[in-house]
DNA sequence: TTGTATGCGTTATCAA
DNA sequence: TTGATAACGCATACAA
C-alpha cells in the first residue's frame, strides 16, 4: 500500500480511502491512485483490514453432515447469498458429534467469524441461548422454541397434516406414521400433524401404527416389517423422510405387496430420486435450497444490527403427489 | 494478552511464548501463565495472529455443485483431514460458472487462505498452471495431465476397462457405453477403457454404440432410447454414472425390456441409491471419501513444503457386483 | 529464561 | 480534501 502511496504521490491514508470511500477523495487524486493500483497490481491484505476492522466477513455453517443432500441443499443456499454479499463460507462439518460444536464455537471467540448458522444442533438449550444472546446466530431447519433465537423452518405440523389428509382423502382408514428420531423438534412436529388430520377428520389415533425411526434406508425398512407382522396391517403409511419410504417400500415388496394397490406410501423431503424411485413417490417438497437463502439473509441483518430481535421464518413444504399414493377418487 | 501478562505477572512475550513455544518457558511461569489464561477465559485472536504469521490455516475448496453427492463426499473426506490437522475449510461453490474461480483466485493473493483443492475445475491451463507454480494447490478427483499440478485422481481407463471386461465375461458382445461430458478426462479416460477392453478381448468397437450423456438421469435416458432405436440394439451398456444408469434402465423398461435379463447395465460411482433402485445397480465405486482425505493430505505437505515436487495419487475404482448386470456364468 | 521493542498492513482519528 | 500518526493483537529478533 505505501509503494502505491509513493508511486501516486498521496499519503497511504488516501489510498485506503480511495479504496473504502472513494466519494471522499477528489476525482483527480482517485484517478492516480487507482492508475497506480493497477500499475502495481495491488492487491489489499485482508488480514491486515480484518484485524483493523474486526470484522472477517465470513460465517460459519455448523451441519451435522455435508454428505447427506437434505443439508448440502441448504449450504447450497446459504453459499448463494453469502456470493452475493461478499461473505465467505467456512465449513463447520460435525460427523454428528456434538461435542465438536465447541470447537466452532471458539472461532467466534478468536473473532475469525462474524455470525453463524446452525443446521440441526443438538446443543443444550442454555449452551444455544448464551452464544445467541453474544453473537450472531440463525438456526435452520430444526430448531426449538424453547430458545430465543432467530430461525428459519418448516411447518411441519401443517406438513405433517397435509400429507395424513391426503390419505385419509384417498379413503384410508388404518395409516401408519413412521418418523423421525423423536429427539429432534421437526419429528415430534411431523407426528403432531399426522396424529392432528386423525382427530380432526374424526378418527382415533391407533399408537400400535407409530413406529420410531432414523430417517434411514434401513429404519423404513424395519418399521414397516413390524408393522406388516401385527394382525391387521396398515392400508397407508406416512414416513417422515423419503429414504424411510424407500425401506418401507422395499419391505412392502418383499412380503409380495404392491404399492400403491396393497399399502399407500407418503414420504417427506422429495429427494432427488424420488421421482425415480419406482414406484414413484408421493411427498412433502422442502424449500430447502430456499430456506438456506433467507437463513442467510436473516444472518446478515443480524451482523449489520438491522434485525434487533430475533426473526423467525415458517415456510410451507408443498405436497408432491406421484403414483406411491395411488389416485385419488371422488 | 496484556491483561493476561499483568495477572501472570510477565512480559506480553512470555504470554505469547508459552501459547506457541511452551517447552522455552520455566515450568512455573508456565503454570502462571495458564492460570491467568483461565482466570480471564482469555482467547487469543486470531486475526492477529494471521497477520503476523501471514497463514491463514484455512483452505480453499472450489466445487462445482456442493448439492451434487459425488463432490459433497470428497468435500466430507477433505474436511475429515483438515479438522484433524487445525485446518478450516472455506467453501467456493462455483455452481458450473467457470468465472466465479478467479474470484476465488483473488483469496490467494489477499492472503485469505493458505491453499486450494479444486475439484473439477474447467479452468485453462496456462491459468491453472500460473496459480499452481505460484500456491499449493491440489487438483481432485478429475485432472488434466497437461498441466503440473498435484493430482489425486482415479484410475478411470483402468476402471472402464473393468466395468467393460465384466459385461464380456458375462457374455455379452454388443456393448455400448454412455459416456460423460467428453470434455473432461474422467469421461475421455472411461470411453478410452471400454474400447480397451473390447479390442482387448478380440472384438471391434462399434462407434454407434457409443453415445455421450451429460451424467443426468435424463441425458442418460435420452442416450439408451437413440440406442434402442437402431437396428440392433445393444445387448448391455456401460453407463459413466449411476443416475445415468438409472435414467437408461427406466428407458429399457419403458419399451417393456427387462433389467438384466433383455439388456445387463453397469453404472459408475456407487452412489447410495444404487443399492436401493429396482434392480440394484452393478457399478464401479470410487473411493471418494478417501480421495478427500488424501487431497488434503497431499496440500498440507505443499503447504509446509515437505513436498516440494508435484504429486500424483491414483486410486483404483472397485466393482460392485449387483443385479442390473445378471449373473455370471461359468 | 525473560523482557523490550518493533513490525505485520490496514483503517480511523485528528489536525491541517 | 489530505496527511501524520496511532492502534488493532500478536510474534519474534535481540538484548539482558
Amino acid at each position: 500500500m505505501s509503494d502505491v502511496a509513493k508511486l501516486a504521490g498521496v499519503s497511504t491514508a488516501t489510498v485506503s480511502r480511495t479504496l473504502q470511500n472513494p466519494e471522499t477523495v477528489k476525482e483527480e487524486t482517485r484517478q492516480k491512485v487507482f492508475k497506480a493500483i493497477k500499475a502495481l497490481d495491488y492487491m489489499p491484505n485482508v488480514l491486515a483490514r480484518q484485524l483493523r476492522r474486526m470484522e472477517t466477513k465470513t460465517i460459519l455453517v455448523v451441519v451435522p453432515n455435508i454428505e447427506n443432500n437434505v443439508f448440502s441443499q441448504i449450504v447450497g443456499g446459504i453459499d448463494a447469498v453469502a456470493n452475493e454479499r461478499g461473505y465467505k463460507v467456512l465449513l463447520g462439518n460435525t460427523n454428528h458429534r456434538v461435542e465438536k460444536i465447541y470447537d466452532y464455537i471458539d472461532h467466534f471467540k478468536q473473532r475469525q467469524v462474524d455470525g453463524m448458522i446452525v443446521l440441526l444442533s443438538n446443543l443444550p438449550d442454555p449452551v444455544l441461548q448464551d452464544l445467541a444472546n453474544e453473537f450472531p446466530i440463525v438456526v435452520t431447519p430444526d430448531a426449538k422454541a424453547t430458545v430465543e433465537v432467530s430461525t428459519v423452518t418448516l411447518d411441519n405440523v401443517e406438513s405433517g397434516k397435509r400429507a395424513t389428509d391426503h390419505l385419509l382423502k384417498l379413503g384410508h382408514r388404518r395409516i401408519a406414521h413412521i418418523s423421525g428420531t423423536l429427539d429432534i423438534t421437526s419429528s415430534q412436529d411431523r407426528l403432531q400433524g399426522y396424529q392432528q388430520a386423525i382427530v380432526e377428520g374424526g378418527y382415533f389415533v391407533d399408537h400400535t401404527l407409530i413406529k420410531e425411526g432414523d430417517f434411514t434406508f434401513s429404519s423404513g425398512f424395519e418399521a414397516m416389517s413390524a408393522l406388516l407382522n401385527t394382525s391387521v396391517p396398515p392400508t397407508a403409511v406416512f414416513c417422515a423422510s423419503d429414504e424411510m419410504a424407500m425401506g418401507a417400500i422395499k419391505s412392502i415388496k418383499s412380503r409380495g405387496l404392491k404399492v400403491p394397490d396393497d399399502i399407500a406410501v407418503v414420504g417427506f423431503d422429495n429427494i432427488k430420486f424420488s421421482e425415480v424411485f419406482e414406484p414413484t413417490l408421493t411427498t412433502m417438497a422442502q424449500p430447502l435450497f430456499q430456506m438456506g437463502k433467507k437463513a442467510m439473509t436473516v444472518l446478515i441483518e443480524r451482523i449489520n444490527n438491522e434485525a434487533l430481535e430475533e426473526q423467525h421464518f415458517i415456510y410451507q413444504a408443498e405436497l408432491i403427489v406421484r403414483e406411491s399414493c395411488g389416485v385419488i377418487f371422488r
